[in-house]
DNA sequence: GTAGGGTTAG
């Protein structure tokens, strides 16, 4: 019986006949009758009140019950309310919240699987959280007692276990989590191939990619048959590693096999690629994708823009740009940014600025970090006109010029000697609360200087 | 639940 749930496909085959034959209350008699007599005269008392009409406040005020209520008789009662768990949890967030009642970890467990078992993973999960931060829990404890309770009240899913796994994922406890799938594996029992992708995912994310590796290696040893989140994590991992033959014949055993496919697959290798200045190839599997049934997303070309700034080809990523831009997709800033940047420093400020103008029309907004460099770049070329004009577009459009923006513009006027433009630009600095740094003064010292007017330049030391 | 930048502008 064990062996059956080893295999993710096969887990439900248990409980669905378990099901049929035995209702689930009956499923924890071996536990109630370890009980003494009183005990289990006083489980019965309070059965009958967690499922009777009477009020639980007034039931729980009774001395006789409250002063009696131990966290073992908590557990039997959750344990005979199992075909509702619903009206367990309500009856152990009342003892909880209404009565203080510090619960033992036995009651979280057996709640946490019941709740799992009839698919209310949201509450289960919130359970499970507040029991990790009890404090100081030892993810082997909390697995041992989960585990403890599964086997004495014969759970049907080990649902439970990835919801384990899946908190200390949230928690970015990625060790951890490979620790319970470990556990797991030590009792037979194996987590569900969903949650298997985001402990890959996870362990991606802290670039482990070595551990990604060994895992999908024991996943796919045991014959369960990997889905396109397992993949991803093992193609980025390969990328990662800059085996992109690994990486590409990944790929094609997901061609070949049955497993979904997406553009996703084909991003992340495109990533990869441009990543370590493969961009051509990375073209061409972008190209390829038609043939494949698939179509290249905004992602696809947003990283081959970037792959191609990498490589010097701005002029080819402006093109990349205007493809999507035909095809409906908006270029994200960090795009643009990349693209502005490297047709500046190339001395192509006009087709930066074309640039910027084309990816406007679109609704996407340059960051001060382009408008700075533009405006840059077009005094430099002694175009004023222009970066006046960029400086007024940053205030329409709600971007608050920095120090940086102002101290290029109070640089600019003391270039061509106007410095009271220049002074009135460092009072609206002052006003606007916008930090002074050394720029602005060694701008206007300069313009003195330049004028001849040695004795003004001394006002700034 | 999986994909896209960065040691930037004076």
């Amino acid at each position: 019986m064990k062996l059956q749930r080893c295999h993710p496909h096969r887990l439900f085959l248990k409980p669905i006949l378990t099901f049929h034959t035995k209702p689930k209350h009956l499923y924890c008699t071996s536990a109630i009758r370890d009980s003494d007599d009183k005990d289990s005269q006083f489980i019965v008392t309070l059965k009958n009140i967690v499922r009777g009409k009477q009020s639980w406040i007034i039931a729980f005020n009774d001395p006789f019950i409250s002063n009696k209520l131990k966290p073992h008789h908590v557990e039997k009662v959750l344990l005979l309310t199992l075909d509702d768990s619903r009206l367990a949890l309500r009856f152990f967030n009342f003892l909880g919240l209404h009565k203080n009642f510090n619960h033992s970890t036995m009651s979280f467990c057996i709640l946490i699987h019941a709740l799992a078992n009839a698919n209310l993973f949201w509450p289960a999960s919130s359970l499970l959280q507040t029991l990790l931060l009890r404090g100081g829990v030892d993810p082997r404890e909390v697995f041992e007692a989960l585990h403890d309770c599964f086997k004495k009240c014969d759970f049907i899913s080990s649902l439970g276990f990835d919801l384990l796994i899946q908190s200390y994922l949230q928690e970015k406890r990625m060790f951890d989590s490979v620790l319970i799938y470990r556990l797991m594996r030590q009792c037979e029992l194996m987590p569900r191939v969903r949650t298997l992708g985001e402990v890959l995912n996870g362990l991606v994310k802290i670039r482990r990619v070595d551990m990604v590796l060994v895992l999908f290696g024991e996943i796919v040893s045991m014959g369960i048959r990997p889905d396109i989140y397992i993949y991803v994590a093992v193609i980025r991992s390969f990328c990662e590693l800059k085996n992109f033959a690994k990486a590409k014949e990944m790929i094609q055993r997901m061609e070949s096999s049955e497993c979904d496919l997406n553009v996703v697959v084909y991003n992340v290798l495109i990533h990869g690629l441009c990543k370590n200045k493969r961009v051509w190839e990375a073209v061409e599997i972008k190209n390829g994708l038609i043939q494949k049934g698939l179509t290249a997303s905004e992602v696809t070309y947003c990283t081959l823009v970037l792959g191609l700034c990498k490589v010097q080809e701005f002029e080819v990523g402006s093109g990349v740009i205007d493809e999507m831009i035909e095809l409906g997709f908006v270029p994200t800033e960090a795009a643009l940014s990349s693209l502005v940047e490297g047709l500046r420093r190339k001395g192509k400020v006009v087709d930066a600025f074309g640039l910027v103008t084309r990816v406007q029309k679109v609704g996407v907004m340059p960051s001060l970090f382009v408008y700075n460099a533009l405006i840059n770049s077009v005094c430099k070329d002694g175009k004023y006109d222009e970066a006046e004009l960029l400086f007024k577009e940053m205030g329409e459009k709600g971007l608050c010029a920095n120090d940086v923006t102002y101290s290029i513009l109070i640089d600019s006027f003391c270039r061509r000697g106007e410095l009271d433009k220049a002074i009135q630009f460092l009072g609206k600095m002052i006003v606007a609360g916008i930090k002074i740094t050394v720029y602005p003064y060694n701008s206007l010292i300069n313009g003195h200087c330049k004028l001849g007017e040695f004795e003004c330049s001394g006002v700034f030391f």
